[in-house]
DNA sequence: ATTTACATACATTCATGTTTGTATATAAAA
DNA sequence: TTTTATATACAAACATGAATGTATGTAAAT
């Protein structure tokens, strides 16, 4: 039994992706091989090579799946509904939502996991990193126009420049997310990511 | 020619050690054969296998010899002459001077580069990960300590806690590290990182 | 009839761990 | 002090396994 439906294609095509990201997240990117993806996913090598290239492309597919996305709501929770709120607020609501993404999304957490501690940055992969600090210059720089709304309301601290204030936050952040994602058993910071980003924004208030 | 005289042999470990370093830092660690490890060091494997057991023993000799003096000397610089200077101050001096040592430190900058994007954490070297995490934990207890200071010198907001201070200053400079290392062509922060560090600790005064 | 969506088989490369060989440093014995 | 025995510090060879890429086969969808 070959040759299924196109939409049986794109079924075990996603499959793929699936024990991909299982495979990547349990034994790291270079450990595991496409034979043993292949199996996880049911199929064979033969089933990989017909939908990926290679490897590396197999973890590109893995990674936009869930970050283009990611980003694109990233962007509309910073930016829309702009006038509605404070400022201060939309941001505090950007960060626990993040937060509150990866508690609850499974597969959003094992790519962060992935990307931040079962992959070697080099060759193929070192463009990866670079697409990543391109994304996270374009949240910082939408991070810093919420400042300049804060800023103009004269919510914050007036001498504090609202791009030092972004890229704090961005530091801040990813150095939860990092914390967040490694700190598997949870002792350290599960319990208490929202106080400490609620603590964050409440050092910028006047 | 075999059979070196004792001080040889521990030139020949270092040497092996130093080249694994060059290896993961531009190979990543799971695609540096010990062959080619062996090759840089101007040894062959034999020597390699004679002075570690594996790959792995290799890697926890490179990153022990880095940062168990990293470990000692940043407690110092923290803690030792508590009274003699500004607590804020000694925040700040702690995180310029790693970023200092950073600038200056071929070999400490190669062994943060591998540990934070060369490097998977699976098997083997998830007890690494844990290493790292448990030295993290020992660092904010002592930022916490040296803000308490603050806190009683009155220095600081009355009601920030110093615990939640700490931790944000840890999660911002990990974030900072974690930036300074990988953005290496130094376009987003080589330039500002001093002026950031400042900004972060001035957030924190009356 | 032809392309598609795979499975199967094949060839090659490469890394690892182990074993063996060996010249010499070193410590003990004479 | 010289001789001797043994452990040391590797190099070289070997054996094995695993992963990759490609090529071929094939049944069903189109």
């Amino acid at each position: 039994m070959v040759r299924k439906t196109k939409e049986d294609a794109e079924v075990t095509r996603q499959r793929i992706i699936h024990a991909a990201r299982e495979m990547f997240s349990t034994t790291g990117v270079s450990k595991s091989s496409l034979e043993k993806v292949a199996k996880l996913a049911g199929v064979t090598r033969g089933a990989v090579y017909w939908h990926f290239e290679n490897k590396t492309e197999l973890f590109h597919a893995m990674h936009a799946q869930v970050f283009l996305p990611l980003i694109e709501r990233i962007d509309a929770t910073l930016l829309a509904s702009s006038n509605e709120q404070n400022p201060l607020t939309r941001i505090e609501n950007f960060l626990l939502d993040t937060i509150h993404l990866l508690n609850e999304d499974e597969v959003t957490r094992q790519t962060y996991e992935i990307i931040m501690s079962k992959c070697e940055y080099v060759d193929e992969f070192a463009s990866v990193l670079q697409q990543i600090l391109g994304n996270c210059s374009g949240i910082v720089e939408n991070i810093e126009r919420v400042y300049q709304d804060a800023h103009q309301q004269g919510l914050i601290n007036p001498n504090l420049s609202p791009a030092q204030l972004a890229m704090d936050t961005h530091l801040f952040f990813s150095g939860l997310l990092h914390m967040w994602v490694k700190d598997s058993d949870g002792s350290r910071l599960k319990g208490q990511a929202e106080t400490l980003i609620k603590a964050h924004i409440n050092l910028r208030k006047k």
